[in-house]
DNA sequence: TTAAGTGCAAAGGCTTTGCAGCATA
DNA sequence: TATGCTGCAAAGCCTTTGCACTTAA
């Protein structure tokens, strides 16, 4: 059985690091979101709750998440980095080139191909990372 | 069997453009250099064989480069985009968290699935990349 | 000849950092 | 109380863009 151990306190989790407000509230919005929210996005649904918080707070504990190994970064696309709790090691999604919409999506075929890999090419696979890019439906109309 | 193209003339490839010293300079840098380029790296061999050119004109044959899909942008690692000559939609490859190397390797079952999901999803998929990391034999060795 | 490409410099995004003040443990 | 976090503003990267000049076809 897979552990996902996304209802782990944020004071739990950052042992040796203040618990402050902004803290807080952004490991629970990046908690609540489920993943795909770029920074700037962060800092916005941010803003709406604690007015004051700046951007540098929102970038300067994105790297501590991550430090703790309790945030993931994927850049998806060319530029913008998302960050959502890190659940799993096998992601698998979609991205749209246009606008940036990511969908995820499961498959048994990944698992299969990860058990196949490892038995033919002798690694020990312990992320997997399938990422399809393309358009999406409306943005398929707009670029052809 | 699967054509790779990648012996194509600039000149034939870039129909209706016009084949500068500059667009065929920064075109043979990316076809001899195999990859692993980001534009930085790029503009910076390019400058040692023409010294005037500048980064804005790298980064636009990039661009243009990627839009008559010559040349594929691959971001390995997380943080930098490479450059290289485009040689499939898809590329499956194993990396080794510890020694670095890089494994490529073919499924039909990413064919498979990239099917599956267009269907399912609407999406126009035209890239797909899965990224298995671990540790090959070796340095499981290491490691554990 | 002329549509398109080029170099330069400036502007845009996103991210990081220095600093003085403030809050958590 | 003291370490370390915060907001602000400025600076750093990388990438894109406006403009006048140049060039391939």
């Amino acid at each position: 059985m897979r552990m996902r151990n996304i209802r782990i306190g944020a004071s739990g989790a950052m042992v040796g690091h203040p618990v402050t407000a902004q803290r807080r509230l952004l490991f629970d919005l990046i908690r609540e979101a489920g993943g795909h929210m770029d920074a700037k996005e962060i800092y916005r649904r941010a803003s709406s709750k604690y007015e004051s918080i700046s951007l540098a707070t929102v970038y300067r504990n994105l790297h501590l998440f991550k430090k703790l190994g309790l945030v993931d970064e994927r850049r998806l696309g060319q530029v913008r980095c998302y960050y959502g709790i890190k659940r799993s090691m096998e992601y698998q999604y979609l991205v749209c080139k246009r606008c940036g919409k990511v969908v995820e999506f499961e498959s048994h075929l990944v698992g299969e191909l990860v058990a196949k890999v490892q038995r033919k090419c002798g690694f020990k696979v312990n992320k997997a990372e399938l990422c399809l890019e393309g358009y999406c439906q409306e943005c398929e109309k707009q670029v052809s």
